[in-house]
DNA sequence: GGAACTCGCCAC
DNA sequence: AAACGTGGCGAGTTCC
């Protein structure tokens, strides 16, 4: 569009988007009954298995002898009380109440027979009753039917429910697997999925248009998250295709560059890298664990010979990090933030680039999140919308299905693969750049195809 | 007996 | 100066 959109663009697509998303909550993800029932009992009887070995521990005699008959392994409450009031073990973490916090990482950290059984018990029962047992409870004729809402979010994203589709478990590969393994295609079809590349920090570009960051994300040789490890972990080179190199890159990426993004800060950065990186400050340098490097020498032994030889020298090399990632890498991005909040708390609204409006009460780190959270899903519903206008003018055999956040999966016959994946190609490339004219970043959106008949795990 | 809350945990 | 953005949902618990 030549002009700033308005709120009457934003209430077109979101006029458009509510009756193309309706559209595939009435098609449908097609459930392996049968498989899922079986998979249910399979997990009753490991999670058995688990809570026998749990009640011969000492952990659950004791448990026991507090609770008596209201005894209940399920209970955060009594295990809090168990561990903090009556073991009188110091809690690692406290819940935002100020309660002893018994979530994964605080249990890990107590070294107590039975607290990895109720972690192994936590993490079936979540497969069986979050996922497998939803699919069958809210299935018709073989068919779950989730539903998109596009009026529940403040940022203007979507939502989904009944079951949620968005949060089927995707990073943990046995939870992946159980659960994906239920979601099939049409009879003879096959899933697809289109995933918009790097698609918010594509967004934040749009709103700062910071110099480095659009060199970045329109020269395909550069990486920002392995230039981030080289200077976080002090190397001269980084080589992706070495496992280790790989493995520092992610811990840079998902330690500080996207929580930096997001608002977070140094002090948590430290304590993140350090696990993704599995830095031993515990024993700082002593070159016994830890991620090794290609030259034989570990990640903390090669810090500890550059001067960081503590967790807290560590934070400190953070926080200049993210001086230096703020002050001089992305000046204009950090100026951007600075004027945009100010902005926001003279005026009392911020308008994104799609023309959906916020206000009220909002925190500097929502303020500068909400339009690039917002405006990224935005692109992700123009081509949803368009794709299904497609589909239906041209009477696919194809069917939109479900839509993530950045990503839309399709129940695809397979002679009409190519044409449906070029088709989504030619919306990202030509149609959406050229309806939004503030798109000044190359939108790339990625395809996975799985097997004919084949459910949604990657092959 | 149900509403509202807390906690934990899955996704982007 | 302060310090991680958005959701849904199951189970336990508390309140009315």
């Amino acid at each position: 569009m030549k002009n700033k959109a308005t709120t009457a663009d934003a209430y077109k697509l979101m006029h458009d988007g509510a009756l193309a998303l309706a559209r595939a909550e009435r098609q449908g993800i097609r459930v392996d009954l049968k498989y899922c029932e079986r998979k249910k009992k399979h997990l009753n009887r490991k999670i058995e298995r688990h809570q026998k070995e749990l009640k011969h521990t000492k952990l659950y005699k004791l448990w026991e002898r507090i609770y008596g008959a209201k005894t209940n392994i399920y209970s955060n409450h009594q295990l809090a009380r168990l561990l903090y009031k009556t073991m009188k073990i110091e809690p690692r973490k406290l819940t935002p109440t100020g309660e002893g916090s018994t979530d994964e990482d605080a249990l890990r950290q107590i070294d107590l027979p039975g607290v990895q059984l109720i972690l192994n018990v936590r993490k079936l029962t979540k497969v069986r009753d979050t996922y497998l047992s939803a699919f069958t409870r809210d299935q018709h004729d073989g068919y779950i039917h989730p539903s998109f809402d596009l009026h529940t979010v403040r940022t203007y994203r979507s939502s989904s429910a009944n079951p949620n589709f968005q949060n089927i478990p995707k990073r943990d590969k046995e939870s992946m697997r159980i659960c994906r393994r239920a979601l099939l295609p049409r009879p003879g079809h096959m899933l697809l999925e289109a995933d918009f590349a790097a698609l918010e920090v594509m967004i934040s570009a749009c709103y700062h248009k910071d110099p480095v960051m659009l060199q970045y994300l329109k020269d395909k040789d550069a990486d920002m998250h392995s230039d981030m490890a080289k200077q976080i972990f002090m190397l001269d080179d980084l080589d992706r295709s070495a496992p280790t190199h790989n493995k520092l890159r992610t811990a840079a990426k998902n330690g500080f560059v996207f929580p930096q993004f997001y608002g977070d800060y140094y002090g948590n950065n430290a304590a993140s890298l350090a696990e993704w990186a599995e830095l031993n400050y515990g024993r700082w340098g002593d070159g016994k664990k830890g991620v090794i490097l290609p030259d034989g020498q570990t990640i903390s032994a090669h810090l500890s010979s550059r001067g960081i030889k503590s967790f807290q020298k560590f934070e400190d090399h953070i926080k200049s990090v993210e001086d230096d990632f703020w002050g001089r890498r992305f000046k204009v991005y950090n100026n951007w933030r600075d004027k945009w909040v100010s902005k926001y708390r003279r005026s009392g609204r911020l308008q994104m680039l799609t023309g959906f409006v916020c206000s009220g009460a909002l925190r500097r780190n929502e303020i500068i999140n909400y339009p690039i959270q917002g405006t990224a899903f935005h692109c992700l519903l123009f081509t949803f919308i368009e794709l299904d206008r497609i589909a239906i003018q041209e009477q696919w055999e194809s069917k939109l299905i479900g839509q993530i956040h950045d990503s839309i999966l399709l129940d695809v016959a397979p002679e009409e693969l190519k044409h449906v994946e070029a088709t989504l190609k030619n919306i990202v490339k030509k149609t959406l750049p050229a309806a939004w004219d503030w798109i000044i970043v190359p939108l790339e959106i990625d395809v996975d195809s799985y097997e004919v008949d084949g459910p949604w795990i990657a092959a």
